[in-house]
DNA sequence: GGGCGTCTAGACAGAAGTGTACAGACGTTG
DNA sequence: CAACGTCTGTACACTTCTGTCTAGACGCCC
């Protein structure tokens, strides 16, 4: 029954399609995911599309849903991780934000900004923040912080790391790297200790042999 | 020589095709913003765009020095503004977050957004980025705060409000009011005295008529 | 090797967008 | 009132995109 010959030349799968839609509205935004042009880039008529997909409508709602299964989990599990002290858990937090496969903060803008036209990807991204919104705060929480200032710096965190990806910033890892010990006294309100700052350097090099940015 | 009879029944100006394409970039992005979308919404025929503008193009520019000429003015003249302590200067700054005439966040976040896909935006936008910046770290620096300790503090309190334009949040201003004391804490590592925010709600009363959102 | 399920190319119809050419309406000015 | 500058509508040529239909290529299984 199943005959997969996954990409032959002259031929497509339902990932190569979804994969090259993530490109695009990734590249330039989601009125930029177009059959035809995927299609030039497949190599691939695109009669073929309108064979996985039944429509562009389709292929927006699949990729709606790929980021739903795919970026949340990665911050909600690190929020949620036992630490004994505020900045061991924001840096298990950082974790995400260093490592692209854990989150992929070109796709979760793009789809924000699709949530500015439509009401379909306004809902499921506004599910998403509030399910990260409540993980970091419980996070906050759990080391003592009063409700009120647990929900404003669970927000700052987050945030100020969404803006962070909305600027765009291009820094290199050992810039990011120098600014840690600030970023975590204004995020906790505590001063780091070198112990911890040097298990995230741990981390950096051993864990993550994909984080790019 | 003039002849300006502005908004007749069947006539358009140039400042009609423009805030017509800032409602467009605004509401979907730079790719929605079309000579054909604005001159049905304005009433008229297409070709008499082309007598204001000399493209579709061209039109890009200009909404482009429009942003340019208005929307990093307002931060970098209240981060400059003196101030005796840190929590007022950044209740200065936190004018410009909560009066949408002196800084439209929509805007901002489309314009950052069409830098994704633009060169030319790009530049502007990290030109104005960093001027932003800039003027936010001397503000800490004025203060007393390193010269590292300030760049931090002035990008939390910078990247974080844009992370809030950029997850579109609404929120009524007595939410955003009861969590004052909490951000300035945060953003400055000081207690802020009551008096310093009875003033800020003295400027939402007084100064502000016009701050919707 | 015939049939079936899987995928593709090509042709067609049609919508929406850009830019240009041109004739003309309309008010102002000489 | 005639001429001119300013702006508009209609019409045309061209491009890019969506979606449908149909014939058929290709591998697999009985």
């Amino acid at each position: 029954m199943p005959n997969h010959p996954d990409s032959g030349p002259g031929r497509s799968t339902r990932e190569d399609w979804l994969r090259a839609a993530v490109d695009l509205i990734v590249a330039g935004g989601v009125d930029r995911v177009k059959v035809q042009v995927i299609a030039r880039q497949l190599g691939v008529s695109r009669s073929s599309f309108y064979w996985f997909f039944k429509s562009r409508q389709d292929l927006l709602d699949q990729l709606l849903a790929h980021w739903q299964a795919t970026n949340t989990a990665a911050i909600v599990e690190r929020a949620g991780r036992k630490a004994d002290t505020p900045c061991r858990s924001v840096l298990n937090v950082f974790e995400c934000w260093v490592k692209e496969t854990l989150f992929d903060p070109h796709l979760d803008i793009a789809v924000r900004d699709w949530a500015r036209k439509s009401d379909k990807a306004r809902q499921a991204v506004d599910a998403g923040d509030e399910e990260r919104m409540r993980a970091l705060t419980a996070m906050f929480r759990r080391h003592g912080y009063a409700e009120d200032e647990a929900f404003i710096r669970a927000r700052v965190l987050y945030y100020m790391q969404i803006g962070y990806y909305s600027l765009d910033i291009q820094e290199p890892m050992e810039t990011r790297m120098a600014y840690i010990a600030n970023y975590l006294r204004v995020f906790t309100g505590f001063e780091p200790t070198e112990a911890e700052i040097a298990d995230f350097q741990v981390f950096l090099r051993d864990g993550s042999r994909s984080g790019a940015q």
